[in-house]
DNA sequence: TTGTATGCGTTATCAC
DNA sequence: GTGATAACGCATACAA
């Protein structure tokens, strides 16, 4: 703070009254004369008075706050969901302090700390790629710290979270493969210790067996960075041989589709004709590019609002999430476009 | 909050000293016997003591904390500049409350104002579109208040801003495309009210006058809204006919030229061959349509770290920005691809 | 209808 | 070396 900011005691002290008489006429207590409130607020309005927050927090021993932890910003879902949280946040007069892990363990412990410190009301998170162990976030739940967990699941018995039913969603992309007639499907899959990964690992693998098609391990593929360079060389790799060559790809992720993309089209393979490819995450290029990939879209904005709202309710007692614990899973919905239709 | 946390108080009733000597053993003071300092950390530690940020804000009348308004958080360029905040934030122990105005001047300003009740120790802000009287703004740097702008420049005289070059960046794109041999060059431009469209105007403008080229405004056609409908829509009615066809197109935004280059592909016509074509701000998606597109490139993540960076000198008093005041711009950088070569 | 006293957690000032 | 006290801004239990 910096600006010389009127307080109570200036409006007490030029009124001649005492301050418990503004803080009661500020809020219309009753017992208070309309004419006292009236020059209360008067005088308020002339200072441009404002209520400190801070000491409000410090007074009700509650903040406002709500803490985000995020491991990246720049990533078109994350900052989806960002958005609906913060737009929940606003209309309900909390405020959002934003930390972004890089996908680094220490920074997650090191910002809840922080965050801690500054008394948030609870916390929502989507932990980073390298946590792999949940103390950090079960000891704060045990005190009943509200917490709530989107996107990524931690290895939490009843942990209340929102997630998206990424078996689902990659049970269709690959069932919409197989009816489009492509046969040979690789998967160009996420990192394996990510719950999500799995998940899509398995829609795919179901999705396969109920088609009667055997797996073959040496079509999925782990793509753990998630970059275009990445998948740029395992689909070059894996469709420059003719022999016995794939015939369609189910990549866990927009940008790895793309690589995918940029590599089969430097083989000269055509996309839908020769090869269908199927995305995941509806990434804001993905209807641009060409042709127009095919995608799961995960309900980003949703997920936020969802998230909060939940959140809100356990600051607020509203709902007893510790005797019943929840588990949301938003729909998927799969956005069939040009690069995976052939029929 | 609301864990049970630990406080001086605890920590000095149960070792029988004054908080006061608890607070000093805690920060390593003068004149505390190394073993009071050891037994204070010891149980400070044991009790998972964590200083009340809340009350340090109180206490001190500076809370470490930094407003961040901007326009929307699901936008590259947007998230980039977040990201650069973030991160030189986190690094100086600064919390980032971060508030989307969704381009609404009213949310901007219940924003700042929540902002400020919050008693954050300085603002970094975009402003929105709707915003054309800076009133809000001017009156808090009249109190000294440390505010740094980014990105859209405000009409305050002395305000402290950070700015990309953008007549510069539009001169070289359009110089660029001269050099193609393109002749006739439609600008598909922003919003008039804000200078940076103004600017990339200006620089469209430049280009053509040195290359001997008279401006035709009808070639100038405004895309407020700054989505691929649009675009679409206004490139494929001055496309369509054949007559004095435009040939090339300098997009005041990446989104807007990819919805140009779709109409231009629904009508056929060739890109770069027939058209050239050039965006601005390198999106995700810019360097993965087909054909690549050619774009100016922002530097999101520095602009968000040179803003915080001056403003952290403005709240630390390090620099007087108010007798040097501090225009910052820095270079674009024209990333040539694809869609705009054909020599 | 209004005022007084106290406390939220911390630290600066003065005292011993 | 250490302790008591006051203050940051506000709300509230208790008095009057």
């Amino acid at each position: 703070m910096k600006l010389g900011q009127a307080t109570i005691k200036d409006i007490a002290r030029e009124l001649n009254v005492s301050s418990s008489t503004v803080s009661r006429a500020l809020k219309d207590y009753p017992g208070i004369s309309d004419e006292t409130k009236r020059r209360v607020k008067e005088l308020a309005d002339k200072l441009n008075y404002r209520p400190n927050a801070v000491a409000l927090s410090l007074r009700k021993s509650k903040s406002f706050t709500i803490g985000v932890i995020i491991p990246e910003v720049v990533h078109f879902f994350f900052s989806t969901v960002i958005s609906g949280i913060e737009e929940v946040a606003f209309s309900n007069g909390y405020n959002v302090i934003l930390c972004q892990t890089n996908e680094r363990l220490d920074r997650e412990k090191s910002s809840i700390d922080t965050m801690l410190s500054n008394q948030i009301d609870g916390l929502l998170v989507s932990f980073s790629k390298e946590t792999t162990e949940f103390d950090h976030f079960s000891k704060l739940m045990d005190l009943d710290f509200p917490i709530v967990f989107f996107d990524r699941l931690p290895e939490i018995p009843n942990a209340v979270n929102v997630t998206v039913n990424d078996f689902e969603g990659a049970y269709q992309a690959v069932k919409h493969l197989l009816e489009q007639g492509y046969k040979r499907i690789v998967h160009l899959a996420g990192p394996s210790n990510l719950a999500i990964s799995k998940k899509r690992k398995e829609g795919y693998l179901k999705a396969l067996a109920e088609a009667g098609i055997e797996a073959d391990e040496s079509l999925i593929i782990e793509c753990p960075g998630g970059n275009e360079k990445e998948s740029f060389d395992v689909t070059k790799q894996l469709f420059e041989n003719e022999k016995n060559r794939p015939d369609a790809i189910f990549a866990h992720h927009d940008i790895v589709a793309a690589g995918a993309m940029m590599a089969l089209k430097s083989l000269d393979l055509r996309i839908p004709e020769d090869v269908g490819l199927v995305g995941y995450s509806n990434w804001q290029f993905s209807s641009m590019i060409d042709p127009p990939l095919s995608t799961v879209s995960q309900p980003g904005f949703k997920i936020g609002e969802t998230a909060i709202t939940m959140l809100l309710e356990m600051i607020d007692k509203k709902r007893d999430y510790k005797s019943e614990p929840v588990q949301v899973v938003l729909d998927t919905e799969l956005l069939v476009r040009k690069s995976s239709v052939r029929i």
